[in-house]
DNA sequence: GGCTAAAACGGACCCCGGTCCGCTTCTATT
DNA sequence: AATAGAAGCGGACCGGGGTCCGTTTTAGCC
């Protein structure tokens, strides 16, 4: 009998057993790779499940939903554009000076918002975007505008800067004709605004 | 046999047939009463039709999906929204300055969009959150813009302002433990910074 | 009123996301 | 190695959105 005392403190999920392990990876694998061949709204969770070589239950019972598998996949490239953030090359990366660093975040996270549009919606709120990967642009942009001296409420200056690159606003104003090159000038212009320069 | 040739040039849909009038009238109120006394995520479509006394495919005719049928349950307290920011009394209809009519349009903006999220995020894109309604709040906020004598691209500058008062990013807000009385001080403080004021 | 073509109707049907539960597999313990 | 019980598994099943097509209703024209 396992002994119930044992570690009791511990009350994040206890490990995840091999063949759970195992199952995860080969599903977020095939994920992956439906949704790069075939386009995110062509993938059912039935077709992943068979592409990886398992039941359907399994798919929900590791990724809950359809947009947490969504979620999962896109967490992958987001990763990566978090990692050139922290530790790439100025000026997105550490080096350069915050302002110039704060411009090429919002250039590099407006591509990167359209290259994955498809995705983001399908990870809907439950998406990393919503409780990892927001929280990680909204601290960067935070301490990029508290070492530019900006005052103020930060933690809703950066909202306010990071929403207009959110992909609903972004695509509506696709479709109303304005150019990407507009939008980008834009939000430059609402950051300089916002941290009062000039 | 019909002439093929009257009336030729008025390419909108040519006038709607009484029935099916009258069936559009009988969905959305169905759909209104629903909405109202079990939630919007309680009503199915199937339960719709059978309120109103017609069959599945005729809401399907009608209202395209689902989410044009919220859309247009959802335009209804739109409308009455828009008729106060037209000729209602002021700061939020004509007549108050313009920044004080900013300030009511954010508040008023941020709290009907709230009391109605459940209905505005089943009316997805489609809604008249996207095309009608959005536009409207869009021309409202330059027009105040232009009169502030703010200049740079209002459409920008409109939309930078608007979407902060989206729901996902509301939502977030809210889900990250800010109270609402911040959002309101922090949209103010957003809409200075904009217009420059101070 | 009678006729015709177009529009609308209804509900059976399909597809997919999500659940459920009886069976299998793993791992900790002795 | 044996064992017990927790964790995982699979696929039948369900409910709801959306489609399709044979039938019915409407509206213009004589």
């Amino acid at each position: 009998m396992p002994d119930p005392l044992l570690l009791p403190m511990a009350d994040q999920p206890p490990v995840e057993r091999a063949d759970a392990a195992r199952n995860r990876e080969a599903l977020l694998c095939a994920a992956r790779r439906l949704v790069e061949e075939r386009g995110v709204g062509c993938v059912t969770m039935e077709a992943v499940a068979a592409a990886a070589g398992v039941g359907k239950g399994t798919v929900f019972r590791r990724f809950e939903s359809r947009e947490g598998l969504m979620a999962a996949v896109l967490d992958f490239s987001e990763t990566a554009w978090q990692a050139s953030v922290i530790s790439g090359p100025p000026p997105l990366g550490p080096g350069a000076d915050p302002w110039d660093r704060l411009l090429a975040f919002g250039r590099s996270r407006l591509e990167t918002t359209l290259l994955h549009a498809d995705l983001i919606r399908a990870a809907g709120a439950t998406g990393s975007r919503a409780a990892g990967a927001y929280s990680f642009t909204a601290l960067h942009v935070q301490h990029l505008l508290s070492e530019l001296g900006v005052d103020g409420d930060l933690p809703l200056l950066a909202t306010a800067l990071l929403a207009p690159l959110e992909v609903p606003i972004i695509e509506r104003q696709q479709a109303g004709g304005f150019p990407l090159e507009r939008l980008l000038t834009g939000w430059e212009d609402l950051a300089r605004r916002v941290t009062g320069r000039r």
